[in-house]
DNA sequence: AACTATTAATAAGT
DNA sequence: TACTTATTAATAGTT
């Protein structure tokens, strides 16, 4: 159709090829959108010219969008749609910031860093160590117990009561470095032998 | 160009409507590969029919995920190739297991439940938890100098250095519920007049 | 599916 | 890029 017939392969003339991209693109997208409506069919087209201009029809009432994600619901290239995906990175988002902010509280609780804590608030993380560690010495006091329970020497728990543990625990206080502290611990191991039967610790989950 | 003119709106009769899909898509597809191959483009095509089928056609070379990407890239719509969103799933899943972790941790920290540490951890816990009580309390000196520092008090500064602190610090052990604690900031408080003008505290950050 | 009268698309020229 | 036109291609209705 025109003043004479041609091949079907690549335009080598870039004018010509330009002009002839230009018309039968327009014809394209007619009879693309012909077809559309007469059948009643959904079309997506997507044209990038060889310059990379994008060029695009869509049938009337829908976004490319849409036929894309029809298209990979039926190839089975699963690809979320948005909805779900905004919902994705949402969570995301929100996970990355709680991580942060659970992450810096704690360094603050392992004494890593506390320079992001502001100056008046160090009293309140002192006292809340202080509560944590006095947890953690009725926790080991509770835990003894259990196990001699569990081990079935009566006699012992008896000789050895928790008040009593208490009373002692609270006449060793710790203070100053680590290496230098009386630990609570081997007060516990010099009162209470049977704590030495005990299962070797872990150090799974001691580690931040 | 047939025995007569139509117009261009959906056709009734189901079965023409079937013969007219079949012969505009035959020549849509022809046009397409046609405007492809002349002009260089690169031309992807989805038409489903009024019944559901689906039929594409993928410049040479290409496969429609390629183009759609291109597109996407293109018009700024992210939705993501499989590739980013198995990532995108993989950091959320490594997030949400990391962030169970975390908050689980930071409860045996603050002394929330500590019936996931196991028998004999307790002691790491109880001396991480010292050597963070002591943190505290050398970060509060230096944040107490840094402040008179700041205010030009440097007459108060040589009179009550940061190493006199520590060892008057040092007699004072908390061991104890926290309200019948001595409390490290009722000492700084009597020793360092200047600490009553410093700002007040803020409670944000001290919430877990 | 094949046929064909008719319309539509378009290649080359301006 | 737009208009013109000779020529080819597409296709509506029919068989």
């Amino acid at each position: 159709m025109g003043r004479g017939k041609i091949a079907i392969r690549r335009i080598e003339n870039q004018t010509t090829r330009q002009v002839t991209f230009s018309k039968r693109r327009a014809g394209l997208l007619k009879k693309t959108h012909e077809l559309s409506v007469l059948c009643d069919a959904q079309i997506g087209l997507i044209i990038f010219s060889s310059t990379g201009k994008l060029c695009q029809y869509c049938s009337e009432g829908l976004r490319m969008e849409q036929i894309i994600e029809r298209y990979q619901k039926m190839t089975g290239t699963c690809i979320p749609d948005h909805d779900s995906l905004e919902q994705l990175y949402g969570e995301l988002a929100m996970l990355r910031k709680e991580f942060r902010r659970l992450h810096s509280n704690m360094r603050c609780y392992t004494g890593e860093d506390m320079s992001s804590i502001p100056f008046g608030e160090l009293d309140a993380v002192e006292q809340e160590l202080e509560r944590a560690v006095n947890k953690v010495r009725h926790r080991k006091i509770f835990q003894i117990q259990e196990h001699r329970a569990a081990l079935g020497y009566q006699q012992a728990a008896i000789e050895a009561k928790p008040v009593e543990h208490q009373l002692v625990l609270d006449q060793f206080p710790f203070c100053g470095e680590p290496s230098s502290v009386l630990q609570l611990s081997n007060i516990i191991h010099q009162i209470d032998p049977y704590y030495l039967q005990l299962a070797q610790p872990s150090l799974q989950g001691s580690s931040v």
